[in-house]
DNA sequence: CTCGTAAATGAGAATGATTCTCAAATTTAA
DNA sequence: TTAAATTTGAGAATCATTCTCATTTACGAG
């Protein structure tokens, strides 16, 4: 593994949680200045590939990188773009009993208000 | 609403169930020979707007678009790309309990194989 | 070491889906 | 029927992502 792989791994294990491929570039930027977009997304891809991230898609929007694997699911806000881990109860095994195969993945993605705006958005509607 | 309008609207009730904008097109056109991309795109898009037909998105390919508005889920084929509505149990329900509010939206889309692509990989692993 | 092959990289072109622009055509209402 | 509003077609623009390809870098055999 390459220095600029190394780079990109920690970036999504540590400050770049949830973060699209072009935060990642920036970040990786400040440390890197030379770095490439195109590497960013190479080896994000590489590492989504081998199951060492994994890849989250947001409909409408660019893809972002989640550095936990194991099985959960997303909630972004709708106002600010921010994106937390949620557990869903066991949605796998739902999907499993009605379509009777385990031979399946699924992509869910929650659209919601996170805390903050939530409040934001009440007390914007108080004033 | 006009003819193209409901040239669009009609083709996604019948004979376009699931079908990306392109193939929309492409039908539309056999009707309407003039017809422009970008009017199919801008009727779907306000369609779908107005809750009229509902956009699906599907990671990393092109939106399709459902007649059927109310809550359910949809699956599609990894190997044919066939979509199918699929009813898995009340996932919106489980989301509001696990969430504690009811303001939210979500996109599930399940990855699995079609009953026909299934059978033709187990009988092409059998030869 | 040091040479050569393989792998990784950067820059920018290419791609694909979708939206935007804008002038021309069409519809609508008064 | 006539001005104003809406819809349209064509193609440009956009955005995320991947691809190309020449260059750089890393690495193993001698």
């Amino acid at each position: 593994m390459t220095a600029k792989q190394q780079l990109i791994l920690n970036l999504v294990r540590s400050s770049c949680a949830h973060c699209t491929a072009e935060k990642i570039f920036e970040e990786a930027r400040k440390e890197m200045p030379g770095i490439g977009l195109a590497t960013v997304y190479r080896n994000l891809s590489a590492l989504a590939e081998d199951g060492i991230i994994r890849r989250i898609y947001v409909s409408g929007e660019p893809d972002r990188f989640d550095k936990t694997v194991e099985d959960h699911d997303h909630a972004v806000c709708k106002n600010c773009g921010r994106m937390i881990d949620v557990n869903v109860g066991d949605i796998k095994k739902q999907i499993e009993e009605s379509l009777k195969t385990t031979d399946f993945t699924y992509d869910l993605c929650i659209h919601d208000y996170c805390t903050e705006c939530r409040h934001a958005r009440y007390s914007a509607k108080a004033e």
